[in-house]
DNA sequence: GCATAAGTATAGCTATTGCTATAACTGCGC
DNA sequence: GCGCAGTTATAGCAATAGCTATACTTATGC
C-alpha cells in the first residue's frame, strides 16, 4: 500500500542519502567534540599558568576530577597528550595541531557572531557548541564574513 | 610556587565561571539534541507519507533498527510519541510542539548559511549540527541576517 | 623528618547510544 | 487459513561520559 519512491517525492522529504550523510556527519562531530574541548582547554591553561592540573580542567569544564582523569587517559592513548603520574599533563606535537586548529576554529566563530550582531556573552557560549560542526567550507564563509565586517 | 589568579589573568583565559557555564549549555544541548532529530524526523516522515515506521526511522538516520526502537521507548516515556505495539509511532501535542520548533529552526539556519555564502550542500549538512547549539538570540541575529539577504 | 593538605589514581556504579542476533507479530499471496 | 516476507520487540554486548568514595602520592609547614 505504498508506492515506491523512486521518482517524485510528494512531501519535504530530502534524499535519504543526504538524509544519513548529514546524520552521520553530526554523529561524528559530536564524538570529536570533547576530545577537541579538552585539548583546547589543556592549550589555554599551559599557555596561560605554565601547567595544566586535573582539578583545573575539572573546574574549567564543571566536571569531576575522575572524569578527568578518565579522559586524560583516552587522549594519551589516542596520541594527543602524554602524562606523566601524579604530574601534569602535556600535550604532543598531534594535540598541539589539534589545539591550535581548534582555537583558531572556534576564535573565527565566536567572531562571526559578534559581527552578525550577537553579543559577545551569547556568542562566547554559542561558540563553545557551534565550533564542533563547522565544515571547511562554513568556516571559510564566516571567516570571510567577519573580516568585511569587523567595525560595522 | 603559584601566585593566587584572583586579580589578573595573565593569558587568554576567560572567567572560569563562564567556561563552565559554556561547556554546561553544550553538554545540554547535546544531550537533547538526538531527540530533536527524532521528533524532527518523525513529523517529516508522517507528513510526507502519512506514517512513520521503524525502519523508515533508522533508514534516514543511518542506524539500526533496535536502536530506533530503544529511543522510541524512550521518547514515548517523556511523552513526545505514542507508540502501539507493531503498529506506527505518533506525536503527542508536546512531540508536535517540539518537532515544529526544530524544523524551524533548522530552516532558518540552513537559509542564513546560505545567505552568508555557503553552498546548499554544505548548509544542510552543516545546519544538521549547528541548529541544536543556536540560542534564542542567535538564532533571532540569523533570521534578521537571513530576511535582509534573502537574494543578495 | 613527619603530619597534613593538596592533587592524582582507581574502583565501581549509572545512563546513554550504538550494535548483532533472534524471537514475536502482521499482513499478504495463494 | 497457512506460510512467508516484512516489521517490530527483546536480549545482551560494548563504548562513552558522568558520578561518589577511597586509596595513593607529592609537597608543604613546622
Amino acid at each position: 500500500m505504498r508506492e515506491p519512491p523512486s521518482s517524485a517525492p510528494e512531501g519535504s522529504l530530502i534524499d535519504p542519502e543526504v538524509h544519513v550523510e548529514s546524520f552521520r556527519q553530526a554523529r561524528e562531530a559530536r564524538r570529536l567534540e570533547l576530545v577537541e574541548d579538552y585539548v583546547e582547554l589543556i592549550a589555554d591553561l599551559i599557555g596561560d599558568g605554565g601547567e595544566a592540573r586535573q582539578v583545573d580542567i575539572a573546574a574549567r569544564l564543571g566536571v569531576a576530577q575522575p572524569t578527568v582523569a578518565k579522559m586524560l587517559k583516552r587522549l594519551a592513548e589516542d596520541g594527543l597528550v602524554q602524562q606523566r603520574p601524579y604530574r601534569g599533563v602535556f600535550l604532543t606535537a598531534a594535540g598541539e595541531a589539534l589545539a591550535a586548529q581548534s582555537r583558531e576554529r572556534h576564535r573565527i566563530v565566536e567572531r562571526f557572531l559578534c559581527a552578525v550582531g550577537v553579543s559577545p556573552e551569547t556568542a562566547r557560549r554559542d561558540a563553545e557548541g557551534i565550533e564542533h560542526h563547522v565544515s571547511a567550507e562554513t568556516l571559510d564563509a564566516f571567516r570571510r564574513f567577519a573580516d568585511g565586517h569587523s567595525d560595522a
